[in-house]
RNA sequence: UCCGGGGUAGCUCAAUCGGCAGAGCAGCGGACUGUUAAUCCGUUGGUUGAGGGUUCGAGUCCCUCCCCCGGAGCCA
């Protein structure tokens, strides 16, 4: 293991140390010599002058490769020119293999090229900013939940039937049954919910549509918390205070790679509780009153499209909650209004900037004899749902729930223009490898 | 699945009306003591996605197929 880190290089000034890395570029002038070195941790520049430098040192330069594996040792000095503030005054190179045609060079790539090297190009500095900030939002949302309480309880992959039984699965055998891919975790959250009280599940989700937009995937990671006792207002104060711990943590812990990203601070900065509420019903009205005859043909009872999405959070600067949506458009398991049982007490958030749904929550109905009614009329195979079915007739409580999906907040937070990058190995339409 | 755009050197792209397939970068050789995608000089590199057709002649026109990108629907 690796005992001296590029990111702490600033303890080392005026020291020899070792780094184990890769080489990021190599810059060559005549009498001195740059070399870039990655570790993971970051990126140093290594300073060799001719005059200063043993002959083969010197010219260990000449094989160096994009991508070649090395250890370097030399003596760090602070240097203003520098990014990151740090040079290392290089000494020695010891060479570990010479890479050979490195595909991916300094220039401009096309997506196609780049995600069929996705292996390599995760390497690259954007991609390591994106991961890392992935990382901390992940961090972010465990953290704040085990704060509040939750335990984390994990939901099968490998699934009966279709948890709200609207979108498309992916089909696998099952030993001669059919199973399929879960597309959601949050039926056995809301059994795990009766045992713990505050409970969240965090995988993998999978949905088989067709889908080939920037904000789709096939294979996707969502956090779906679960609550007892909790109705749909408190529901909706959970997700904005997350939302916020996560900003705030990626503020704190991830500024360096928002500057390499080049996302701008200012909006991220405004991401805190309270989040304003719009009802569908006054979301509606606006996109009618919108000027725009494409989002004014929209009607009471049908589905917002990403263009409404994006018209109706470009009025805000933080998330928007959209809320009491017609009970039709909904899951079955969403519980109806006790004032207007034609709209759910459901809410989806909205990021700004155009990002659209992060998170889709709801109460769920805790009445037996209601939920089971819903079964039947949304055409759901009733024997598949017994044990879903029995949490109402054993200890019902008025419960709450969401699911937060981790790509699109990364895509959001980090500003990003698809949401292929989000993630290590996107899994989408055309791209199962690598 | 539908609509639109595209496939030319390792990469990113150009090629006028159908008339000798080009440039930048990468690679290779050389110059340069502070470079930040370094710069400068020289140089290698082609089954134009596949198949068929029209033509004296096709990267270019026609037909079939394959692949990719963007958008729609679905949703996180």
């Amino acid at each position: 293991m690796q005992k001296y880190r590029v990111a702490d290089l600033g303890k080392y000034v005026g020291q020899e140390v070792e780094l184990k890395g890769w080489l990021y570029n190599k810059r060559d002038i005549g009498k001195v010599r740059f070399i870039l070195v990655r570790d993971g941790s970051g990126i140093v520049q290594g300073v060799m002058v001719k005059n200063n430098l043993p002959e083969e040192v010197w010219d260990k330069f000449d094989d160096l490769t994009l991508e070649t594996s090395l250890i370097v040792r030399g003596t760090v000095r602070e240097e203003k020119r520098a990014p990151g503030g740090y040079e290392l005054d290089v000494t020695d190179i010891e060479i570990f293999q010479i890479a050979d045609g490195y595909p991916i060079t300094k220039k401009s790539h096309g997506v196609e090229f780049l995600m069929d090297h996705r292996h390599l190009w995760l390497r690259s500095k954007k991609q390591w900013a994106i991961m890392r900030i992935r990382d901390e939002i992940q961090s972010a949302i465990m953290d704040f939940l085990r704060e509040q309480g939750f335990v984390r309880i994990d939901a099968p992959i490998l699934t009966s039937s279709a948890a709200e039984g609207t979108t498309t699965l992916f089909e696998v055998d099952y030993h001669g049954d059919k199973a399929y891919l879960s597309q959601s975790g949050q039926l056995y959250m809301e059994a795990a919910a009766m045992a713990h009280g505050k409970v969240y599940c965090f995988g993998p989700a999978f949905r088989a549509e067709k889908s080939k937009t920037r904000r789709h995937l096939l294979e996707f990671w969502m956090v779906e918390p679960e609550m007892a006792w909790v109705t749909f207002e408190e529901n909706l104060e959970i997700q904005e205070n997350m939302v916020s711990y996560i900003v705030e943590r990626v503020l704190k812990n991830r500024r360096n790679e928002l500057e390499i990203l080049e996302r701008p601070i200012e909006p991220l900065e405004k991401v805190k509780p309270p989040f304003p509420r719009v009802t569908y019903d006054e979301a509606i009205e606006m996109l009618k009153k919108s000027g725009d005859p494409e989002l004014e043909k929209i009607e009471w009872g049908e589905d917002f499209g990403a263009p409404h999405e994006t018209y109706i959070s470009n009025k805000f600067d933080k998330p928007v909650f959209i809320t009491h949506f017609p009970t039709k458009m909904k899951a079955f398991y969403m519980q109806p209004d006790p004032n207007r049982p034609e709209v759910v007490l459901a809410a989806d958030l909205l990021a700004p900037e155009g990002y659209g749904e992060i998170i889709g929550g709801s109460e769920r109905i805790y009445d037996y004899d209601l939920l089971k009614q819903r079964i039947q009329e949304w055409g759901l195979p009733e024997e598949d749902y017994q044990w879903y079915l029995d949490l109402r007739k054993y200890g019902t409580v008025p419960h709450s729930g969401f699911g937060l999906g981790l790509e699109r907040t990364v895509a959001w937070i980090a500003k990003l223009p698809h949401i292929r990058e989000t993630i290590p190995f996107p899994r989408m339409l055309h791209r199962m490898v690598p």
